[in-house]
DNA sequence: TATCCTTTTGCGACTAAGTTGCATTAATTT
DNA sequence: AAATTAATGCAACTTAGTCGCAAAAGGATA
């Protein structure tokens, strides 16, 4: 297990478990975020959806993961960084991240979802 | 009926039927985004649920209404106007618009959903 | 008006992501 | 070692949205 995951589930007062280092393991090595499914595959050991929503919640709830869903009526995950933009084309479901910046918005925003059709699809 | 529904329709060639124009109606008087059950409770009709996504899949299709989802797994729905952006306040499920205006985006933006805590629950 | 054809509607069964209750196991404390 | 607490796995459940199909509505033609 990497020193970094262990170091961040101390940080947050979290035990450090087989499970919970699996899927953070996956979520550190995403280049995008992941549904259910997709961490499922990824990670090497078998594990049950009531313990990967569990610990992705309390994930969630501390601020180490972070959600939102696409256009599939699926969540997606990833490690919580800064917080920047995620486009989802309605197309070919690919979800890339990006930077926008917003003028002055009413409240603290952890979260940004742009859907509509990427350049591939448009073109 | 009102009259304006009715050219929306005409426009769009879909046939006006008693669900299209009852939908649309309580669309058209809505203030903010509204989801399957908040739009049957203001319907006058009753009307069956799969009467209900099949004319909203058609009216999305057509671009006359438009939707996306919350944070509660349900799909929220308004007229197309200019695309403006949705800020879900992840603590008191409020919904709001507003104007944020993005720099350069990769692709054609149809929505746009901010997440996060509003200024009254933040407070 | 009767016949044919297409579209819309309603019902009920279905789907599937995510949740919950509960018993078992693992870890921690004393 | 016994007792308490937390994490896990299983299975049953929830529920927004979908689908198949038959009945009803509407339009066109004659």
């Amino acid at each position: 297990m990497l020193q970094q995951i262990k170091t961040l589930c101390e940080q947050h007062n979290v035990k450090v478990t087989n499970a919970r280092s699996s899927i953070l393991e996956v979520l550190k090595n995403a280049g995008a975020p992941m549904n259910y499914e997709q961490i499922k595959e990824k990670m090497k050991m078998p594990m049950d959806k009531a313990t990967f929503y569990r610990n992705i919640a309390k994930f969630e709830s501390l601020g180490i993961v972070h959600k939102f869903e696409s256009d599939d009526r699926k969540w997606y995950f990833e490690l919580s960084s800064t917080t920047h933009a995620h486009f989802i084309c309605e197309t070919c479901h690919q979800i890339t991240c990006m930077d926008v910046h917003l003028g002055e918005v009413a409240g603290e925003v952890k979260s940004i979802v742009l859907k509509g059709t990427c350049k591939e699809c448009k073109a």
